[in-house]
RNA sequence: GGAGAGGUUCCCGAGUUGGCCAAAGGGGACAGACUGUAAAUCUGUUGGCGAUGCCUUCGGAGGUUCGAAUCCUCCCCUCUCCA
């Protein structure tokens, strides 16, 4: 009993930023192990961006942990709440998905984490089940369990009324719904990002408003994204997603600076932090090189996701393109008429999609960052003779110019 | 309901005695040099168009004018104070 509560504590700690409370935790795992009956962990996810990337893999990770311990992990889907959209200072209500859309991106979560968790062991429900329900009385009354001042405590919602920026009365649902979400499964636990404390810890006293035991909240961490600097999102664009190709994701995980590779190392891999610590020495000392220790990143989180053989085959295809500048295989082609001579190339580039405009490829071209076959290219007019030939534009997009 | 401030290009933010404004500056992004597709640094680009010009942009719709981001009218939106 004190040997699994131990080995229990250790997990759920690694990685996890807060434990709120961590006497009730333990209280909890407690008495698990003694009536084996399962804890209910719940985590929740927006229904509109099934698109999952590596920064929602820190908390799925956690999610794993527990279902290994045999806890009861519950996958909540918030098509309720992405109605109103979380408060970030620039969302707002959107249209209802319908029930359709609703299932089919939950269709692609399932398949996304399922790359994780074990699908025998994770429930996966939707808030919508519980809230289309809800009389607005009730919704009142949930409204009259919390305060507007505590609400200003929240970070943004105090930084954008101090700033004088607009706040819709409609955020401030936001929080407590996700609150009720718990009391309605009866969460034991709930885990969620840092930018998640405000709301998870809501949810503590609103399970206690409704004569529930509270939850337990640990927060993760969240993962910058490629800028190294703001946290991965889609929105902005920094983000290594998990259906991305193995060439891609390697890839971008080759351009992530020295120290946001540490960051790394240490939320994603399953190294542990002894190992970490020995990388980072022998950067330091020059026993190694930092490319190489990047290489190994790379190299283990493609693999997680699709296995050596695409891991190595990644790598291959990394050195070959950026170490020893050679065109890669599987790249986009252009099929010319076997009468035209020379190509106007600005709208060549515009066509095959590797600029958006004209104005842009023009651009490009006068900085001689467009090639063809290694030649930097002068003039937006060409010649092409060869039967085929390679474009190359900056130092990743490129395309095969052939005859028909 | 009343009074005031404000809405500018991807973002922030100049510009409002009408022309010199496709619109300063910063950020981001992209490209070039240097490299390890790292960081840092330096340089350039950053509305569209087969293009020393033309077209579309400054919350929306009209109007004044040879000419409007800049002036007038109405409307929409945000914030502050008062009620």
């Amino acid at each position: 009993m004190e040997q699994d509560l131990k080995r229990a504590m250790e997990l759920i700690h690694r990685g996890a930023v807060e434990v709120l409370d961590e006497n009730e935790l333990e209280g909890k795992l407690k008495r698990a192990i003694k009536t084996g009956i399962p804890l209910r962990i719940k985590a929740g996810f927006d229904p509109t961006a099934p698109d999952l990337h590596l920064g929602h893999t820190v908390l799925i990770q956690k999610m794993k942990h527990f279902q290994d311990l045999g806890h009861h992990v519950m996958f909540l889907i918030g098509d309720f709440t992405g109605l109103i959209g979380d408060p970030s200072g620039k969302s707002e209500t959107r249209p209802p998905l319908t029930p359709q859309q609703v299932q089919e991106n939950a269709g692609t979560y399932k398949e996304q984490i399922f790359k994780i968790l074990d699908p025998e062991k994770t429930e996966v429900v939707f808030n919508s089940v519980w809230m289309q329900e809800i009389k607005s009385i009730d919704m009142i009354r949930l409204c009259a369990k919390h305060t507007v001042a505590r609400m200003l405590e929240r970070d943004d919602f105090k930084k954008r009324f101090q700033a004088q920026k607009p706040i819709g009365i409609h955020e401030f649902i936001y929080p407590l719904i996700q609150g009720y979400d718990s009391v309605a499964i009866k969460a034991d636990i709930e885990l969620g990002g840092t930018d998640q404390t405000f709301n998870l810890l809501i949810g503590r006293q609103i399970q206690k408003e409704y004569g529930q035991e509270p939850q337990v909240v640990i927060t993760m961490p969240l993962l910058e994204g490629l800028d190294g600097v703001q946290k991965m999102s889609k929105s902005l664009g920094n983000y290594i997603g998990i259906t991305e190709s193995p060439q891609d994701m390697f890839g971008k995980l080759m351009s992530v600076s020295d120290d946001l590779m540490f960051r790394y190392f240490e939320l994603l891999s399953s190294l542990d932090l002894n190992e970490i610590k020995g990388l980072k020495d022998g950067i330091a000392d020059g026993r190694l090189h930092p490319k190489d220790v990047k290489t190994r990143l790379a190299q283990e989180l493609v693999e997680r996701f699709y296995g050596d053989r695409a891991a190595g085959a990644a790598k291959a295809d990394f050195e070959a393109q950026f170490s020893r500048g050679e065109v890669p295989d599987d790249i986009p082609e252009f099929k010319l008429s076997p009468d035209e001579k020379t190509i106007y190339l600005p709208r060549v580039l515009k066509e095959a999609g590797l600029v958006a405009s004209t104005s842009e490829a023009r651009r490009l071209i006068k900085q001689g960052a467009v090639s063809i076959d290694g030649n930097k290219v002068q003039s937006e007019e060409i010649e092409v003779q060869a039967p085929r030939a390679v474009l190359k534009v900056g130092k990743r997009r490129f395309l095969r110019i052939m005859r028909r």
